[in-house]
DNA sequence: CTGAAAGCGCTTACAG
DNA sequence: CTGAAAGCGCTTACAG
């Protein structure tokens, strides 16, 4: 590969000649501009970036760290992230953690060594062994997540989402609502938990821990929980399932199906994301939209913002509004029962 | 931030010795080790790693070119390409293309200016303006492609997996078998399309385009290219229909569904990839199995020990098993029709 | 085992 | 407008 050297040499000027027609190229005089030029192209020079980066000692790089990259979800996040760092000519590092702190705390120690700039956290968890980050100085941006952490974020108003779920359930006169959650320890599982709880309050409703099942956000665990809900002795069935995404809702349709339980006729679902998928499926899913492209857009371009100084430090929240989708798993009591 | 000169001063050694201590520890006597170790504790030393991978003109790093990074599939291939890099020490930078050559030329020139060692193209288009890649001397890799790329490739036998599609509907009555396929430029969808024209003949049926409409792969070019079904003035329609990935034959169920057409007792549908929705839909999608993650893992492996030399260069594919899976959304050919 | 020196490829004051 | 020099932080022969 020519260096800038083989270049100089080349069109017989210095390396700072170069340097200075690859970048202010209003610096130099018209006849060395064009030697340079014609140097670089004859000789195929492209600036080593390597060697740029650590110069500036700026990789103009975001890592995003990614609970599980194979939900849609998260996916469609990334797109936005990807897009908004592309245009501020950020690059960005996929940081896939599983949940383990050692592999998070090596994604930060990339921001601390220069290999990237700051980092965004996509659904941080909640106390725990995972919330490495927020000890750390590190520019940080969650996205998807809560209020309360210690860096800002982009996200929906998850309580207000959620309420909004349990009064449309309770409008449609049902009373037994339970609920498939995320895992206990999850940031969102929490909020959405109080949420249900609230909602339940305001609907003059009695929130029964037995109507309540952990999932863990994937399709399975929704139709596990389904199954469990209809094997379960106690008496006291869901007549209407609140669930905290859309995978989960769509897995527990399936499941009920299995024990000839009919969505909504029989039982109403109500998930929350609104996947591509969730128009599509049969019954069509009533969820809460998340608009994830944005959020992931947004958030990368905040932390980028931050990043330039080009944002107030003031770790505010970004709340995004959300939007009640109303389609066919949900339908007034079945008064059969 | 402490550099490798703060911690040799404050150790009392040579920046020579501090970069032994910390890559060669058994060439350091103990006792200097001691030092540096103590020093690098009280000053909270971390390598610059801009400048270690500048040294050492390496950056360690792939860059995943994806289509559509929303895409389910793919994130479930781009899982697999990280988990695999992480255990060799690669990261992995996102290139979301949109299938601009543009685009694609400015991930390319990061591996041509250092930045990242090789490229992983995820599903390559054919010859088009996209089709940049195999010009250029870049290590790279394919992944969920076909053959016949200048670069080696993990994938399927998407011919005969297609193939054991169609018999599976001739087997079941299906004469009029239609088709809906991927843009009709890219790789996939010309393979594919291929395999479902040797399936017919196989099977002893006449291939007949006005049976074949083109998508784009997302679920709502299946559910229009089902209402074009219904509505085509054309009368011969198609009792079972080939979709070329999930999907399409997701959005196609819905579609027919809007005309009152059940599937499979009016029609059947076959998908392609196996998604996780796949299995858990109404009807559960009868479709084949694309190992999706092990692709991404084995694409990444295969990118690395070409990289370090580990792989002989000699462009072989690596092909992985398909599985037909068939479930729910295929059946017999309705006797009323 | 250890250190002084040179260098990776680029850019940034500095002096002219 | 231009070039010589110094330096970013690290590592690699080289000599001892």
């Amino acid at each position: 590969m020519a260096t800038i050297r083989d270049v100089a040499n080349e069109a017989g000027v210095s390396r700072a000649t170069v340097t200075r027609a690859l970048h202010e190229p209003d610096k130099v005089s018209p006849s060395r501009l064009a030697k340079v030029q014609a140097a670089i192209k004859k000789l195929g020079y492209r600036p080593n970036m390597l060697s740029q980066t650590f110069r500036s000692s700026s990789a103009k790089t975001i890592v995003v760290l990614a609970p599980n990259l194979a939900n849609p979800f998260f996916a469609q996040i990334i797109a936005g992230i990807v897009d908004a760092s592309d245009e501020r000519g950020y690059k960005i590092l996929v940081g896939s953690t599983n949940n383990s702190a050692k592999r998070e705390a090596e994604f930060i120690r990339m921001v601390e060594t220069r290999l990237a700039d700051g980092i965004i956290q996509m659904a941080p968890y909640t106390e725990g062994e995972t919330a490495l980050l927020p000890r750390q100085h590190v520019p940080a941006v969650s996205v998807a997540g809560v209020p309360g952490t210690p860096y800002p974020g982009v996200r929906i108003d998850n309580i207000a989402a959620v309420k909004e779920c349990i009064r449309h359930l309770a409008d449609l006169g049902h009373t037994n609502i339970g609920a498939i959650t995320g895992p206990a320890d999850n940031s969102n599982t929490v909020v959405r938990l109080a949420g249900f709880k609230e909602g339940l309050v305001e609907a003059g409703l009695r929130y029964l821990p037995a109507l309540v099942r952990e999932g863990d956000f994937r399709l399975v665990s929704g139709f596990g929980a389904a199954a469990d809900f209809m094997l379960a002795s106690n008496p006291v069935k869901p007549t209407a399932i609140f669930c905290m995404n859309d995978e989960m809702a769509l897995g527990a349709i399936r499941g009920l199906r299995t024990f000839n339980m009919r969505v909504p006729a029989d039982i109403s679902i109500i998930g929350f994301d609104n996947l591509d998928f969730s128009a599509f499926s049969s019954p069509a899913l009533t969820t809460v939209e998340q608009p994830a492209y944005d959020m992931g857009y947004s958030s990368a371009a905040l932390l980028v913002d931050l990043l330039e100084g080009k944002a107030n430090n003031r770790n505010e929240d970004i709340v995004l509004p959300y939007r009640f989708v109303e389609r066919e798993s949900t339908a007034a009591t079945n008064q059969d029962q």
